[in-house]
DNA sequence: TCTGGGGTCCTAGGACCC
DNA sequence: TCTGGGGTCCTAGGACCC
């Protein structure tokens, strides 16, 4: 999409969502799980990430940590699930494939948001929005809401109004409103419910009087732009209908590449910690080979819990890659070494990980010499090879087409899940990308 | 006992250059 | 001896989002 369709007159902006997403998902597998409370955990089995209306209505909050819901299970039927991002990936995918369909363009905002062009009457463009809601349900089976205007930030509060009024049926055409009830929709709901406004900046609006999307809506914009930003700024001009949040490119060259992770058991040792730098150093170099892509910035961070009472530590360091590179072999030893430098033994490491930046599409030209910049194995027999350069370039080849389970350095390479690894109790199957795990139908 | 992870965008400030 | 200022690039940190 360009630019300029964005910012073009004369069409719609919708902002389609599928409610509850990650539930939504689970329940389409398992239907038991209808009309009951369900939730949604993070990684680690961490805190809550997803909610049924009926978890809501229990009093469940997003973010919310799991121990603090476990008795509902007993108590209320709760469903706890751990997050299975394989499944919902694959659901996304099919989401926005339908949604495609249907807009003069279409921009993936998210793994469950979509915005899309629509044109027609605003009488017509209900009516396709109404078409979304059943085409997704049919061909997927989940639920979806659509909110329609003039622009991006709007048609998220469109979204939103149409979540919150069950009389809408899930479908909000922003223009077909009552104005009088549009305005009161507005100045009851709360600045930090718009899309760009978070808690900082609604406290700091509060503070000059600012409270409704109403009162938002009425604010001068050089003022907003000079005590905040243009972010800000911008934001009032959309709620006012003027478009200038464009295109989210699609990028597919994201910087940075990260793998940091909470652990299921505390890491406290040397010994141990090199596992996690070296596992996670590993995983984030296979990714640069599947991406076909190399780093020159390596981030090594490791934490201890900020919950807990003792001593805190939060070592972290950033390394200048010697070239633009992607060996395992190399990454991993870097990563090892910073962080035994770094990390205190004794303290309760709870997360860490390793992130890599400064991407580019090109090894460096040393890379090249040593056949690690080639994907397909055509790399010339040179007399300087040494023994671990053959190992990098052979753990690159395999990872790449097996993926990253299928060969290790060190314990990595071991099958064997290490016994830090994050917690994952309450997984589903991966319905739809394992023929191992396939659901079962019979009639 | 037990509290996520992966991103984006913007701004301010320092280093460096001419 | 005179000791400016604008532009660019990079990075760290803040804020936000899902």
């Amino acid at each position: 999409m360009s630019a300029e369709s964005a910012t073009r007159g004369g069409e719609y902006i919708a902002l389609v969502d599928v409610n509850n997403f990650y539930v939504s998902c689970e329940r389409v597998f398992d239907p038991a799980l209808r009309h009951r409370p369900v939730v949604v955990l993070s990684n680690n089995d961490g805190c809550v990430v997803a909610r049924s209306q009926e978890a809501k209505d229990l009093g469940i909050t997003t973010g919310v940590p799991y121990f603090k819901v476990r008795d509902l299970q007993q108590s209320h039927g709760l469903v706890v699930r751990s997050s299975n991002y394989e499944l919902y990936g694959d659901m996304s995918a099919r989401v926005m494939e339908v949604l495609g369909r249907f807009g003069t363009w279409q921009e993936v905002y998210s793994i469950d948001e979509s915005f899309l062009g629509l044109t027609g009457s605003p009488v017509q463009v209900q009516r396709s929005a109404a078409g979304i809601r059943a085409a997704i349900h049919q061909a997927v089976g989940v639920p979806v809401c659509v909110g329609v205007s003039s622009t991006k930030t709007l048609a998220k509060f469109a979204n939103h109004v149409a979540k919150k009024n069950p009389n809408l049926a899930g479908v909000c055409v922003e223009e077909l409103m009552e104005p009088s009830v549009l305005a009161r929709i507005k100045s009851l709901v709360p600045v930090t419910d718009v899309w760009g406004v978070g808690s900082k900046t609604g406290s700091k609006l509060a503070g000059m009087g600012i409270q409704s999307i109403a009162e938002l809506t009425a604010a001068d914009p050089q003022a907003i732009r000079k005590r905040f930003s243009v972010v800000l700024q911008r934001t009032v001009l959309e709620l006012n209908g003027t478009r200038c949040i464009g295109p989210v490119e699609e990028r597919s060259d994201k910087g940075q590449v990260m793998f940091t992770r909470s652990f299921s058991h505390p890491v406290r040792s040397r010994e141990q910690m090199r596992e996690v730098m070296s596992y996670y150093a590993q995983k984030a170099a296979s990714r640069l080979a599947s991406e076909g892509r190399y780093a020159s910035l390596m981030t090594v961070t490791a934490g201890t819990s900020r919950f807990a009472s003792g001593q805190q530590s939060f070592p972290s360091a950033q390394i200048r890659l010697p070239r633009a590179t992607r060996d395992p072999i190399l990454l991993t030893s870097l990563a090892v070494k910073a962080m035994d430098g770094l990390m205190e033994p004794g303290n309760d490491y709870v997360r860490g990980g390793v992130i890599l930046s400064g991407l580019s599409d090109e090894p460096d030209a040393e890379e090249l010499e040593l056949g690690l910049g080639h994907t397909e194995g055509e790399r010339p027999a040179s007399a300087g090879n040494t023994g671990g350069e053959r190992i990098s370039h052979m753990v690159q080849q395999v990872t790449q087409r097996f993926g990253s389970r299928a060969i290790g350095l060190g314990r990595t390479g071991i099958a064997q899940e290490p016994d830090w690894s994050m917690k994952r109790e309450f997984i589903s199957q991966r319905y739809t990308t394992d023929w191992e795990e396939l659901p079962a139908v019979r009639a």
